[in-house]
DNA sequence: CTCATGACTGCAAACGTTTGCGGGAATGTT
DNA sequence: AACATTCCCGCAAACGTTTGCAGTCATGAG
């Protein structure tokens, strides 16, 4: 097989020197225009390609930017990577992806071997199970930008990039409340999460602010969606009290609920409401289609791959940046006299 | 900022050469074993970590295999993703995925990305929008090993993995006819694509065998899901003569299927039978449970990522495997008496 | 003529690793 | 005692690119 043609070959058929040749294709000054063309056409005619690793090796980072996930669900991560990849792809990076299975180990492992390739930068999205923060200090030590995805620990040196949350509940309850309901129930996940506690205390205070003296905030949180049928059956099984709107935080906790509701009988939107939080795909899919408040994956990820490109570029302090949502309205919440 | 360690450093501690570390890292036979101790013991301490350019620079190839998709949607991708991510991890190399957007043009940039960054190997899942594999001919070219997943071309010198179509609709006729269903609508998607003529025939070919006497084959192609509520609308008008199930190609088929039968006032599997055709997501998601012809995506990445080793092992003719698929019961397909 | 200036190009080192080859010492064989 | 064999290890080149520095040449100024 014909070796690939390096810059020498066309420093050979140009009498020109390798380091002239370097220079040109990459738009050195000290170039003449004269000879930037010569060599660019020389280049083309012979098919002349980079080679990546040898440039990464010599300047010490590789192009690449590592996306860390605990796992690639069905409902954001779609969204999220093709966000990335449309962003890295416009300022000239790869897209490098690791599934961490949600345990701690290997994403200590993936966070070295991100390290080993010179990464330009990590996306990171913690596994749940991941306690502290040790296990990333490979990554600032040797100054590899990282920047926290949606499950953000606030922290030092760290970037972060997360939806805001608590816009997310207060939202929900401020346009639930605008329809019409007084009683709702919220399905929030584990409380240990800071996304719990976000949504949380911004549904807490949509109801103080827009029913204050009507209503008292109805919560339930999930740790194992197992435990769902349980508690909403307690819920709805007695048809007075029962909850008019149902707020659910995520599209898995969403799904899960109106599989029960539907079981037992309930129809959406006459009997109850429901509101999700959502990237927009499951929504879409389900019959009725669902109002859910809007969180952005594809944005969030665009924005995160632009963040390491600043976050090289200026030492500056760290950044943590909230993604705005916004309410979608379709077809699963009825409007009440 | 301290430099990292390198290969140099451990040789100047020990007072080896560099050569004799270099190869009791890699477990070289020519190394004592009291030596490779030592030096395996100095590595831990110092906190060695190879530098994968420079490896990957120096034995020309670096580690990676490229995933190159369309897009990744909620269905398949994911789990998709999974599987290759784990074989890959297990035989020590990492993913790298492009998305192409279902461009040509994209796709073929992305190629030659690949054979720059010098890939073990590429698994390749084609955009519909790419008519020739011209673009494909760099990787041959540079003896890059390439494996076209699903979306496939029957086509010299590269390999492919796919799930087998023809198994699919004709297992789906079987387990149908023997809950009694007699009338039974076929949705599939463009006729253009491979994987539709061979579901089609399949499917076709169930009929024959199974009720050759009593039906004839119903089918309907959607090029446009808009299409899709016509055509259903058609069929279902009337109460006589209306199919007694529906066999969607795709998750997305079914989804939009389900939905305007239940437009219709038609109750699953009441009124009529779904089965589909999937990764398990959705059909267990939805309401009712969906039954399927599983298509487990996560297998088919795991020997997916096997084979570029495979592949790179042994220079055999190329390989093309098709993936077995098999039925799994839920609740949307009634038995008739 | 001399010297400085500026525009352009070449030399050579360096990045960290792998690897063919050769050498030295110890052991075994005639 | 001479020679072959085996076991370890070091020397040095090579992979393709970038880059600090020095060099050449022409031109213009003094």
């Amino acid at each position: 097989m014909n070796r690939r043609t390096t810059i020498k070959d066309i420093a050979r058929v140009l009498s020109l020197s390798i380091s002239t040749v370097s220079r040109a294709l990459s738009d050195h000054p000290d170039i003449s225009p004269m000879t930037k063309r010569r060599v660019s056409e020389a280049a083309a005619q012979l098919g002349y390609r980079a080679n990546l690793l040898a440039r990464g090796f010599r300047q010490q980072h590789s192009g690449i930017v590592a996306l860390v996930l605990p796992e690639v669900n069905d409902y954001f991560s779609p969204s999220l990577i093709a966000g990335v990849s449309a962003s890295l792809r416009q300022s000239g990076r790869m897209l490098q992806i690791f599934l961490t299975q949600d345990r701690s180990e290997l994403e200590a492992e993936v966070v070295q071997q991100c390290v080993d390739l010179q990464v330009e930068g990590v996306l990171l999205s913690l596994a749940s199970t991941s306690v502290g923060l040790d296990h990333l200090k490979p990554l600032v030590q040797n100054e590899v930008p990282c920047i926290l995805i949606d499950k953000t620990a606030e922290d030092v040196q760290l970037h972060s990039v997360r939806f805001d949350g608590y816009q997310a509940g207060y939202q929900a309850v401020r346009y639930l409340v605008s329809k019409g309901h007084r009683d709702i129930l919220a399905i929030l996940g584990s409380c240990t999460w800071r996304l719990t506690q976000e949504r949380e205390s911004g549904f807490r205070a949509g109801i103080a602010q827009f029913a204050g003296g009507q209503m008292s905030p109805n919560v339930i949180h999930v740790e194992q969606v197992g435990e769902l049928e349980l508690l909403l059956a307690k819920q709805f099984s007695l048809a007075e009290g029962r909850p008019s709107a149902l707020f659910a935080m995520s599209d898995e906790l969403l799904a899960h609920s109106m599989r029960y509701l539907q079981r037992m009988g309930l129809r959406i939107p006459e009997d109850v409401s429901v509101l999700g939080v959502s990237d927009g795909k499951f929504p879409m899919v389900s019959v009725p289609s669902i109002s859910y408040v809007k969180t952005s994956g594809y944005d969030m990820g665009w924005l995160a791959g632009l963040m390491v490109s600043r976050v090289r570029a200026q030492e500056g302090g760290t950044e943590h940046v909230s993604m705005p949502v916004e309410i979608v309205e379709q077809e699963s919440v009825a409007l009440l006299a």
